[in-house]
DNA sequence: TATCCTTTGAAGGAG
DNA sequence: CTCCTTCAAAGGATA
Protein backbone atom coordinates (compact mmCIF):
# COMPACT_ATOMS: atom_id res chain seq x y z
CA UNK A 1 0.00 0.00 0.00
CA UNK A 2 2.80 2.32 -0.41
CA UNK A 3 3.57 4.86 -3.12
CA UNK A 4 0.39 6.24 -5.57
CA UNK A 5 -1.53 2.99 -6.34
CA UNK A 6 -4.55 3.64 -8.16
CA UNK A 7 -7.96 2.79 -6.95
CA UNK A 8 -8.10 -0.96 -7.25
CA UNK A 9 -11.82 0.03 -8.93
CA UNK A 10 -10.55 1.45 -11.88
CA UNK A 11 -10.64 -0.97 -14.68
CA UNK A 12 -6.50 -0.33 -15.64
CA UNK A 13 -4.25 0.37 -12.95
CA UNK A 14 -1.04 1.65 -14.24
CA UNK A 15 2.07 1.17 -12.36
CA UNK A 16 3.97 4.48 -11.04
CA UNK A 17 6.17 4.79 -14.43
CA UNK A 18 3.00 4.51 -16.81
CA UNK A 19 1.18 6.95 -14.99
CA UNK A 20 4.22 9.39 -15.18
CA UNK A 21 4.93 8.69 -18.64
CA UNK A 22 1.26 8.51 -19.72
CA UNK A 23 1.30 12.54 -18.50
CA UNK A 24 4.51 13.18 -19.84
CA UNK A 25 3.55 12.07 -23.31
CA UNK A 26 2.09 14.23 -26.13
CA UNK A 27 -0.98 12.98 -26.19
CA UNK A 28 -1.67 13.66 -22.55
CA UNK A 29 -0.40 17.36 -22.99
CA UNK A 30 -2.19 17.93 -25.94
CA UNK A 31 -5.43 16.77 -23.81
CA UNK A 32 -4.49 19.17 -21.51
CA UNK A 33 -3.83 21.56 -23.61
CA UNK A 34 -7.44 21.56 -25.24
CA UNK A 35 -9.14 21.84 -22.20
CA UNK A 36 -11.28 24.33 -22.59
CA UNK A 37 -11.02 26.08 -18.81
CA UNK A 38 -7.40 27.02 -19.08
CA UNK A 39 -6.56 29.77 -20.15
CA UNK A 40 -2.99 30.35 -22.32
CA UNK A 41 -1.79 31.58 -19.38
CA UNK A 42 -1.82 28.50 -16.65
CA UNK A 43 -1.49 26.12 -20.17
CA UNK A 44 1.88 27.11 -21.22
CA UNK A 45 2.71 27.35 -17.30
CA UNK A 46 1.30 24.03 -16.79
CA UNK A 47 3.55 22.31 -19.55
CA UNK A 48 6.85 24.07 -18.03
CA UNK A 49 6.04 22.29 -14.76
CA UNK A 50 5.48 19.37 -16.97
CA UNK A 51 8.87 19.46 -18.89
CA UNK A 52 10.48 19.77 -15.35
CA UNK A 53 9.37 17.44 -14.00
CA UNK A 54 10.60 14.88 -16.28
CA UNK A 55 13.99 16.07 -14.71
CA UNK A 56 13.94 14.71 -11.36
CA UNK A 57 11.11 12.48 -11.40
CA UNK A 58 13.14 9.59 -11.86
CA UNK A 59 15.18 9.56 -8.57
CA UNK A 60 11.84 9.60 -6.87
CA UNK A 61 10.08 6.93 -8.58
CA UNK A 62 12.90 4.56 -7.82
CA UNK A 63 12.43 5.48 -4.33
CA UNK A 64 8.89 4.36 -4.14
CA UNK A 65 9.88 1.46 -6.45
CA UNK A 66 12.47 0.05 -2.94
CA UNK A 67 10.03 0.85 -0.69
CA UNK A 68 7.36 -0.84 -2.32
CA UNK A 69 9.76 -3.66 -2.12
CA UNK A 70 11.05 -3.39 1.25
CA UNK A 71 7.75 -3.46 2.51
CA UNK A 72 6.27 -7.04 0.49
CA UNK A 73 8.10 -8.65 3.04
CA UNK A 74 7.14 -8.30 5.85
CA UNK A 75 3.23 -8.21 6.72
CA UNK A 76 2.68 -8.58 10.37
CA UNK A 77 4.47 -5.01 11.61
CA UNK A 78 1.40 -3.05 12.21
CA UNK A 79 1.41 -4.75 15.87
CA UNK A 80 3.65 -1.69 17.79
CA UNK A 81 1.48 1.35 15.76
CA UNK A 82 -0.66 1.24 18.89
CA UNK A 83 1.89 0.96 21.16
CA UNK A 84 3.44 3.99 19.88
CA UNK A 85 -0.18 5.54 20.03
CA UNK A 86 -0.33 4.14 23.64
CA UNK A 87 2.64 5.93 24.26
CA UNK A 88 0.88 9.37 23.99
CA UNK A 89 -0.49 10.83 26.46
CA UNK A 90 -4.02 11.91 26.06
CA UNK A 91 -4.59 15.34 24.94
CA UNK A 92 -7.58 17.58 24.51
CA UNK A 93 -7.40 18.47 20.95
CA UNK A 94 -9.11 21.59 19.15
CA UNK A 95 -12.64 21.55 17.53
CA UNK A 96 -13.25 21.17 14.18
CA UNK A 97 -13.69 24.26 12.39
CA UNK A 98 -16.26 24.77 9.41
CA UNK A 99 -13.25 23.87 6.67
CA UNK A 100 -11.66 20.83 8.65
CA UNK A 101 -15.28 19.35 9.31
CA UNK A 102 -15.93 20.14 5.47
CA UNK A 103 -13.03 18.66 4.53
CA UNK A 104 -13.33 15.39 6.92
CA UNK A 105 -16.23 15.00 4.84
CA UNK A 106 -15.11 15.71 1.56
CA UNK A 107 -11.49 13.59 1.53
CA UNK A 108 -12.71 10.25 1.05
CA UNK A 109 -14.94 11.23 -1.91
CA UNK A 110 -11.37 13.10 -3.28
CA UNK A 111 -9.70 10.25 -2.80
CA UNK A 112 -11.90 7.48 -4.29
CA UNK A 113 -12.05 10.03 -7.52
CA UNK A 114 -8.69 10.81 -8.33
CA UNK A 115 -5.46 9.03 -7.92
CA UNK A 116 -4.39 10.82 -5.26
CA UNK A 117 -3.63 10.18 -1.48
CA UNK A 118 -1.31 12.58 -0.44
CA UNK A 119 -2.73 14.97 1.88
CA UNK A 120 -1.52 17.86 1.20
CA UNK A 121 -2.45 17.74 -1.91
CA UNK A 122 -6.13 16.80 -1.34
CA UNK A 123 -6.09 19.71 0.96
CA UNK A 124 -5.19 21.87 -1.83
CA UNK A 125 -8.38 20.45 -4.29
CA UNK A 126 -10.40 21.34 -1.46
CA UNK A 127 -9.23 24.86 -0.24
CA UNK A 128 -8.80 27.64 -2.56
CA UNK A 129 -4.63 28.20 -3.01
CA UNK A 130 -4.49 26.31 -6.56
CA UNK A 131 -2.45 29.94 -7.80
CA UNK A 132 0.15 28.48 -5.99
CA UNK A 133 0.67 25.79 -8.40
CA UNK A 134 -1.09 27.22 -11.04
CA UNK A 135 1.43 29.98 -11.74
CA UNK A 136 4.52 29.62 -9.64
CA UNK A 137 6.84 26.76 -9.49
CA UNK A 138 4.64 23.67 -7.60
CA UNK A 139 5.56 22.89 -4.15
CA UNK A 140 4.66 19.19 -4.66
CA UNK A 141 6.98 16.05 -4.66
CA UNK A 142 6.87 15.14 -8.69
CA UNK A 143 4.70 12.51 -8.56
CA UNK A 144 2.32 13.94 -6.53
CA UNK A 145 1.92 16.88 -8.97
CA UNK A 146 2.64 14.76 -11.71
CA UNK A 147 -0.75 12.82 -10.36
CA UNK A 148 -2.91 15.98 -9.27
CA UNK A 149 -2.37 16.98 -12.80
CA UNK A 150 -4.00 13.49 -14.01
CA UNK A 151 -6.95 14.29 -12.22
CA UNK A 152 -7.13 18.07 -13.21
CA UNK A 153 -7.12 16.34 -17.16
CA UNK A 154 -9.43 14.02 -16.48
CA UNK A 155 -12.11 16.09 -14.50
CA UNK A 156 -11.51 19.41 -15.29
CA UNK A 157 -10.01 22.34 -13.75
CA UNK A 158 -13.05 23.59 -12.42
CA UNK A 159 -13.90 20.17 -10.43
CA UNK A 160 -10.25 21.18 -8.98
CA UNK A 161 -10.36 25.03 -8.26
CA UNK A 162 -11.92 26.27 -4.67
CA UNK A 163 -14.51 23.29 -4.18
CA UNK A 164 -15.20 25.26 -0.43
CA UNK A 165 -15.39 28.37 -2.07
CA UNK A 166 -17.48 27.25 -4.73
CA UNK A 167 -19.99 26.36 -2.13
CA UNK A 168 -23.50 28.27 -1.58
CA UNK A 169 -23.95 30.40 0.89
CA UNK A 170 -25.90 28.16 2.45
CA UNK A 171 -23.83 25.01 2.35
CA UNK A 172 -21.11 26.83 3.90
CA UNK A 173 -23.42 27.95 6.50
CA UNK A 174 -24.14 24.73 7.59
CA UNK A 175 -20.26 23.61 8.20
CA UNK A 176 -19.98 26.81 10.02
CA UNK A 177 -23.13 25.96 12.49
CA UNK A 178 -22.01 22.41 13.01
CA UNK A 179 -18.09 24.16 13.90
CA UNK A 180 -19.84 26.41 16.06
CA UNK A 181 -21.74 23.29 18.10
CA UNK A 182 -19.07 21.70 18.11
CA UNK A 183 -17.33 24.60 19.85
CA UNK A 184 -20.11 24.81 22.06
CA UNK A 185 -19.70 20.91 23.13
CA UNK A 186 -16.48 21.03 23.42
CA UNK A 187 -16.63 24.18 25.79
CA UNK A 188 -19.42 22.00 27.91
CA UNK A 189 -17.44 19.22 28.41
CA UNK A 190 -13.87 20.71 28.58
CA UNK A 191 -14.44 24.13 30.67
CA UNK A 192 -11.27 26.08 31.02
CA UNK A 193 -9.50 24.04 28.16
CA UNK A 194 -7.59 26.61 26.08
CA UNK A 195 -5.87 25.68 22.40
CA UNK A 196 -2.72 27.30 24.09
CA UNK A 197 -2.70 23.66 25.91
CA UNK A 198 -1.37 22.47 22.93
CA UNK A 199 1.01 24.14 21.84
CA UNK A 200 3.99 22.15 21.46
CA UNK A 201 1.99 18.84 22.29
CA UNK A 202 4.79 16.14 21.86
CA UNK A 203 7.10 17.57 20.25
CA UNK A 204 9.84 20.40 21.95
CA UNK A 205 8.98 22.60 19.32
CA UNK A 206 6.64 23.07 16.09
CA UNK A 207 8.47 24.80 13.24
CA UNK A 208 7.54 28.56 12.75
CA UNK A 209 5.31 28.21 9.55
CA UNK A 210 6.17 30.79 7.35
CA UNK A 211 8.33 34.32 7.27
CA UNK A 212 5.49 35.80 6.05
CA UNK A 213 6.18 37.97 2.62
CA UNK A 214 2.49 39.29 2.46
CA UNK A 215 2.89 39.88 -1.27
CA UNK A 216 3.86 36.41 -2.62
CA UNK A 217 0.81 35.07 0.29
CA UNK A 218 -1.32 35.16 -2.70
CA UNK A 219 1.01 32.93 -4.96
CA UNK A 220 0.68 34.82 -7.86
CA UNK A 221 4.31 35.20 -9.84
CA UNK A 222 4.47 37.50 -12.71
CA UNK A 223 5.59 35.67 -15.12
C1' DT B 1 10.13 7.57 14.36
C1' DA B 2 8.92 12.25 14.16
C1' DT B 3 8.17 15.99 11.30
C1' DC B 4 6.70 18.13 6.90
C1' DC B 5 3.38 19.33 3.66
C1' DT B 6 -1.20 21.76 2.69
C1' DT B 7 -5.82 23.89 3.30
C1' DT B 8 -9.28 27.34 6.42
C1' DG B 9 -10.64 29.03 10.62
C1' DA B 10 -10.40 29.71 15.77
C1' DA B 11 -8.00 31.57 19.33
C1' DG B 12 -4.38 33.46 22.05
C1' DG B 13 -0.47 36.60 22.54
C1' DA B 14 2.42 40.58 21.27
C1' DG B 15 2.89 45.33 19.94
C1' DC C 1 -7.16 46.72 16.60
C1' DT C 2 -3.82 44.38 13.78
C1' DC C 3 -0.56 41.06 12.94
C1' DC C 4 1.42 36.63 13.79
C1' DT C 5 1.55 31.88 15.32
C1' DT C 6 -0.22 27.29 16.45
C1' DC C 7 -3.29 23.52 15.81
C1' DA C 8 -7.15 20.97 14.45
C1' DA C 9 -7.34 16.13 9.84
C1' DA C 10 -4.69 13.10 7.09
C1' DG C 11 -1.37 10.11 4.97
C1' DG C 12 2.60 9.78 1.82
C1' DA C 13 7.20 11.68 1.78
C1' DT C 14 11.31 12.63 4.12
C1' DA C 15 15.29 13.20 7.33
Amino acid sequence: MVGYDRNPNVNNSPTKNSILNNLLNKKTQNDFKSSPNFDTLIKNEMCNDIADLKTNSDIKINRSQVDQKNNMGDGKNNQDSNNAADKKKPHIKKPLNAFMLYMKEMRAKVVAECTLKESAAINQILGRKTKRWRYGHHPYRPLTYCLLMMYIVRHGYNCVVAQWHSLSREEQAKYYEKARQERQLHMQLYPGWSARDNYGYGTKKKKRKKERTPVESGGIRAP
